[in-house]
DNA sequence: TGTAATCTGATGACGTGTCATCTACTGAGG
DNA sequence: CCTCAGTAGATGACACGTCATCAGATTACA
C-alpha cells in the first residue's frame, strides 16, 4: 500500500474515531460535536455574522452554517440578533445558558486532549504536524485553523 | 494552541478536504467518495457478506453498510445474492458495470494519490504515518487499514 | 434616480454517519 | 421436536456536509 493511500485511509478512521470518542463525551451535555465547535468559537470570538462565524469553523467548510446554528437557537444557546448597519448581517452571540455549556465543553476538550497526548506518546508529533499543515494551508478551509490560533480573547 | 488541539483540527480539515477533492473528481463517474471505496473492497475481496464488507470499509465504522450497498445494488453496480449456508447472510459481489467502474474508480484515486504526493513533498511522511498508526491501532475501525493491507485473497 | 451586479443568509435535495430498534433466521439445550 | 438466546441484516430517526438555488438588502453606476 503506497504511503499516500495509507495516509488517507489513517486520516479517515482517526478523523472517525475522534469523533466518536468525543460525541459520546458530549452527549451528556446534548451537544455533538460540531455544536460544540461552534459554541467554544463563540465563546472566543463573539460577536460573529454567519459567515465570520463560517470562516473560523473548521467543520462546515460550505457556504453559511445557518442550519448548525439554527439548532443552537432553538436550544436558547445562541442569540440571532437582527444586523445594525446592515439588516442582512446577522450578529451571533452566546446566550447565559450557552455560555454556561462552552465552558463546560472547554472541559470535555481537554479531557479528550489528554487522551490524544497518551495515544500519541512517543510518537513523532511534531513532524506529523508538519505534513498536515503543508496539506491543510493548501486549502482555504485549512487556514480555519491559523485564523484559531490567532487570540483566545476573553470567555465569561 | 496546544499540540493535540492543532492536530485535531487539522485531521478534521484535511480529512473534508481531501474529501471533497475526490467527491469532485469521482463526480463524472457518478459515484461518492463512500460508494468508491465500497467498488474498490468488492473488487479485491469479493464475494462479502454485508458484515465481511463492514470490517473492510474505513468509513461506516458502525453497523453493516446495508443502505450504502442499497444504492449500489439500485445502480446496477453491485450484485446482492441470497447467502447459500445462511439464509440471513447476503452475498455481496461486482456485478459487470461495478468491476468496468472499479477500474476507473482506480485510475481517479491514483491521480489523487498523484496530488496527495505533491502536497507532501518535502514533509515527513514515514514520522506522520507512525503517528497515526499508533493512533487508529487503538481502535478497532482503525484496523480495517491493516486488514485491508493484503490485497486479494483471505475473507472471514 | 433607477436598475443591475453583488452580497448575506436561508432553504431544498441528496447522501452519509450513528444510534437504537426490529425482523428473520440459525443453532444449542432441553 | 421445540423453545429460545444469539446473529445478520434492515430500517427509523436525527444530525451533518455539500451543492445548487433563492430571496432580500445593499452597492455601484449609468
Amino acid at each position: 500500500m503506497r504511503p499516500a493511500e495509507e495516509l488517507r485511509y489513517l486520516i479517515l478512521a482517526v478523523q472517525r474515531e475522534g469523533n466518536r470518542m468525543l460525541a459520546a463525551d458530549l452527549r451528556p451535555l446534548g451537544v455533538t460535536p460540531s455544536q460544540a465547535e461552534v459554541l467554544r468559537v463563540l465563546a472566543d470570538h463573539q460577536p460573529l455574522t454567519m459567515a465570520g462565524l463560517g470562516e473560523l469553523l473548521v467543520c462546515e467548510t460550505g457556504g453559511s452554517p445557518s442550519r448548525l446554528v439554527d439548532r443552537l437557537v432553538t436550544m436558547g444557546l445562541v442569540d440571532r440578533g437582527a444586523g445594525e448597519n446592515d439588516r442582512r448581517r446577522v450578529t451571533l452571540a452566546l446566550t447565559d445558558d450557552g455560555s454556561r455549556l462552552a465552558a463546560r465543553i472547554a472541559e470535555v476538550e481537554e479531557r479528550l486532549y489528554g487522551s490524544i497526548d497518551d495515544l500519541t506518546r512517543g510518537t513523532p508529533v511534531p513532524e506529523a504536524l508538519t505534513l498536515l499543515r503543508a496539506f491543510a494551508g493548501a486549502f482555504p478551509s485549512g487556514q480555519a485553523v491559523v485564523r484559531r490560533g490567532g487570540e483566545p480573547g476573553a470567555a465569561p
